[in-house]
DNA sequence: AATTCGTGGAT
DNA sequence: TATCCAAGAAT
């Protein structure tokens, strides 16, 4: 039998994709970059992210170059703003720490903030052929069928034996294995995004079907074995739209926490406005209770009560977080939650800034 | 080891 | 509409 490893590498450079835009390249900040947004995102989704940022930092250089503020408005709407946070403090160390360039294997990389294990060993396999076994979400639906590994995969005990899997099914070194390893690693991602899917796998078109444990046996849909689920606890909050003279007042939010970093609205638990208002120093001129709406994060669901305050007198004080007046006309390039971006966007008649 | 951390695509 | 979860890492 043709190795594992040989099979998904050939079916990738006939069957697999070869257009994304981080793809034909082994400049490793690209496929850097690639890969922290394509963490736990998927590939649709990041794609309009990654041109925007590659536009804006060509290189290494110009990210780290670049302020917080700039980055986190960038990757607004992209979620868990700690990869954000992380991605320009490692632009940075590449730069001070690295003379400019990435570190030249999987070890070393994985020393940088915001790379893993199964990150930094793709960013070795994509830019310098290393033979670093990857372990992600594809690879892991992939190996449970294939290999017939019972458990939640996300299980420390089930991620190990996956772990040793990756490991075995390294190609073998010898002439040309940088290449067969960029095919082997691109072919497990692609195998398990188009046929190995998580509802209908199409097993008739699969490169190492001769060998599948879970189609022999008919478990295609039982394996991976589900992560048990919990139930979402449910929060409240109110949220405070205050205008003045065509400004918003926003408030940075602190990290760590739920959309750290980002510009987001004053929040207040008491349910009272006016009060949360005196807080802050502003006294309200009018005051209209918009209709609530609910965000669900992975997590808990938040449901919010907006509220709409024109300010009238004004003696704003210094609280735990950073302030700023917002324009109206910058809304659609500030750091702002999604949600958040979303309700000023209909509050203030412009739905076309909802894009992400 | 168990939690925390977003958003939207897919079904 | 409800549910799962995606090229995971940090704490």
């Amino acid at each position: 039998m043709i190795a594992f490893s040989r099979r998904v590498a050939q079916w990738q450079r006939q069957n697999g994709r070869h257009t994304l835009p981080w793809q034909n390249t082994q400049d490793p900040y690209r496929i850097w970059l690639s890969e922290i947004m394509l963490q736990q995102t998927q590939v649709a989704t990041v794609i309009p992210y990654y041109e925007r940022f590659l536009a804006k930092f060509p290189a290494v250089a110009d990210l780290a170059a670049a302020d917080e503020g700039e980055v986190m408005a960038l990757w607004a709407g992209l979620g868990y703003y700690t990869r954000a946070r992380n991605l320009h403090a490692c632009a940075r160390q590449v730069v001070s720490d690295w003379g400019g360039r990435f570190p030249p294997t999987a070890a070393d990389i994985e020393t940088l903030p915001g790379i893993g294990r199964s990150t930094a060993a793709a960013i070795a396999a994509f830019a310098y052929g290393e033979r670093s076994p990857i372990l992600d979400g594809n690879v892991k639906r992939v190996f449970a069928r294939h290999f017939g590994i019972e458990g939640d995969p996300t299980k420390r005990a089930v991620e190990q034996r996956m772990w040793a899997i990756a490991h075995a099914e390294v190609p073998a070194d010898g002439p040309g294995a940088a290449d067969e390893m960029r095919r082997y690693t691109q072919g497990l991602m692609d195998l398990g995004a188009t046929l190995c899917t998580r509802g209908d796998p199409d097993c008739g078109r699969c490169p190492v079907r001769e060998t599948c444990v879970a189609l022999r046996e008919a478990r295609q849909h039982e394996l991976p074995t589900p992560r048990e689920r919990k139930a979402v606890p449910e929060r409240h909050t109110g949220m405070l739209v205050i205008e003045k003279a065509g400004e918003i007042l926003l408030q940075r939010r602190p990290s760590p926490g739920i959309w750290g970093g980002l510009w987001s609205l004053p929040e207040f638990a008491d349910g009272d406005p006016a009060q949360a208002c005196r807080i802050l120093g502003v006294a309200p001129a009018e005051t209209i209770r918009l209709p609530v709406f609910s965000h669900t994060f992975t997590h808990f669901k938040l449901h919010v009560e907006p509220w709409h305050v024109q300010a009238g007198s004004l003696a704003l004080r210094e609280g735990d977080h950073p302030q700023v007046w917002l324009p109206h006309g910058e809304l659609a390039d500030a750091a702002l939650p999604a949600p958040v971006k979303k309700l000023l966007s209909g509050l203030f008649g412009r739905n076309d800034l909802f894009q992400a």
